[in-house]
RNA sequence: GGCCCCAUCGUCUAAUGGUUAGGACACCACGCUUUCAAUGUGGUAAUACGGGUUCGAUUCCCGUUGGGGCUACCA
């Protein structure tokens, strides 16, 4: 059965291409009916933040991308964990990576360094100065095994490095870029355990990935050249190392990896700007990977169906927010009325309008603007003109340039002709073939009835068009605007 | 500096030896339209460069250039 994971640290939030690697590992799991597994990274103190676990499984639960095991929530959204090969927080797994780096050390394959870490950092700036290739010396290999032991149980500082060979060399092959060979004397002996008693990631991830069953590692290329270091342990440990995919990175406009100076990455900013999950996940599963035909609108058991790592390229690709609003626009407008009604209002209660409309209404309302408008957010401003009587100012110009006169007189007729609706007439259809007739019938032009009809009841240069508006006005409350124009003009 | 990865329109990408190099976003023009949006039609725009291999290279090989990643007791 195949076993993906998801292996974020708690530094903060979930970042977009973490979203993405999240997402292509879910759905190798689910496609074969295997399993999706969350753990949590913590071995790094200094970087941990105390909420970062909590919003990383907030927005992965909102994208709908939910653990079959490992951290989850359970249905009050506390953190819990499931499955039987936890604890799935590295910091509560402490004992077990120590038991396995004495298994490292008592077969010699790993050893303790006492080498302050001045005299590393000058280790490095030497060798980077003649050219060579940067890494530890090995000079604590040479330290007797027991002494070594002794000298760290009189409480010296130390860190345990593997063991790497100095000839030969790994090749291995990533499921998405073939084989890759790297020379082994390029590869450094590892620090695995900190002096603090916290694994490095490297051995974290050998040691968990094994005994939490993954099949397939997915994760993002800045880890392709540590690759060696995990298959040696896997080596010594004797371990058969899982299938292992490497993808390229997201990035910002100028080509540079995605950055948090150049914009947006975390998935909670976009979570806020009212971008839908779906579009959010249809864009970043096409950064990197696309079915091979000309298909783009891709729901998440679309890409169950039809993802395949085989067709993931190679080459980074730029986070180009033009075409994540493209595809808000194409899921606003397919998403049922009430459902879009129902995600919209906390954008309402966001922006500090309270709603005191019925959802009938509310959706009615909303859908006057949900094609104009790219994000939720930009909704309770776009209907806004519903709500409060408009003081006609952005349309001061428009009514200069034409002729307010006739515009007045035209008015002034359409509102008598207008009180002759009953309340039960006043809809869409009724509305336009009655004006519509009125207007052939007076030999008035179109633009110069429909016009100052639809301004004077949105108050605004653009909107939608005039009947819907009444439609969604009123009787009173349209005649009433008109009224207020043709006084105010 | 060293090592690794990568390279098709501005952007996301298709085409795995033979295509007028296709689609989408963005952009432009026109149509529809009372405005805006939406929509329809059309258009501008790419194989980084240099060598090979081959009857034939976007495609295979080598080099150059460019970009990115790693090079931590961070992940």
């Amino acid at each position: 059965m195949i076993k993906t994971r998801f292996a974020p640290s708690p530094t903060g939030y979930l970042h977009v291409g973490g979203l993405r690697t999240a997402l292509y590992s879910y759905l190798v799991a689910r496609q074969t009916g295997g399993k999706f597994l969350l753990r949590i990274e913590d071995t790094d103190r200094e970087r941990f933040v105390a909420d970062g676990t909590a919003n990383i499984l907030k927005s992965l639960y909102w994208a709908g991308l939910i653990p079959d095991e490992g951290v989850t929530q359970d249905e009050q959204g506390a953190i819990i964990q499931t499955g039987d090969k936890g604890p799935y927080i590295q910091s509560e797994r402490l004992e077990i990576y120590r038991k396995y780096v004495d298994e490292l050390i008592d077969k010699g394959y790993a050893y303790y360094c006492f080498c302050s870490p001045e005299k590393l950092e000058e280790m490095r700036m030497i060798q980077q100065k003649n050219k060579l290739p940067t890494g530890y010396d090995g000079c604590c290999r040479k330290i007797d095994c027991t002494e070594a032991k002794k000298r760290a149980l009189n409480g010296e500082s130390c860190v345990i490095r593997m063991n790497m060979p100095k000839d030969g060399e790994t090749v291995f092959n990533d499921e998405i870029r073939g084989e890759i060979r790297i020379k082994n004397e390029l590869i450094d002996d590892q620090v695995i355990l900190k002096s603090d008693g916290f694994p490095t990631y490297h051995l974290a991830v050998v040691v968990d990935d094994y005994l939490m069953g993954i099949t397939h590692i997915i994760r993002g290329e800045e880890w392709l050249s540590s690759v060696p270091k995990h298959l040696k342990l896997y080596e010594y440990f004797g371990w058969e190392a899982p299938k292992m995919a490497h993808l390229p990175l997201l990035l910002n406009a100028d080509k540079s990896k995605l950055s948090k100076r150049q914009g947006d990455v975390a998935v909670e900013d976009y979570i806020k700007k009212g971008y839908l999950p779906e579009a959010i996940l249809n864009f970043v599963a096409f950064l990197g990977w696309n079915p091979g035909d000309e298909r783009e609108i891709f729901s998440l058991e679309d890409l169950i169906k039809e993802f395949s790592l085989d067709k993931v390229g190679k080459a980074g690709s730029v986070f180009n927010l033009e075409k994540l609003d493209w595809f808000n626009q194409q899921y606003l407008r397919k998403l049922p009325v009430e459902d879009l009604t129902e995600r919209a209002k906390p954008f309402f209660k966001q922006a500090g309008v309270e709603l005191k409309v019925e959802d009938k209404q509310l959706a009615k309302i909303i859908s006057l603007e949900r094609e104009r408008v790219i994000t939720l957010a930009e909704l309770p401003e776009a209907v806004k003109f519903v709500f409060a009587l408009p003081n006609y100012e952005s349309t001061l110009p428009v009514w200069k340039k034409s002729d307010a006169n006739e515009a007045k007189n035209i008015l002034s007729e359409l509102k008598e002709m207008l009180y002759n609706f009953s309340e039960h007439q006043w809809n869409i259809e009724n509305l336009e073939t009655t004006i519509g007739e009125w207007i052939k019938e007076k030999g008035y032009q179109n633009g110069n009835v429909l016009w100052p009809l639809r301004v004077s009841l949105s108050g605004q240069q653009n909107s939608p068009g005039p009947y819907e508006i009444a439609d969604v006005l009123g009787k009173e409350e349209s005649i009433r605007r008109i009224e207020t124009a043709i006084n105010k003009f």
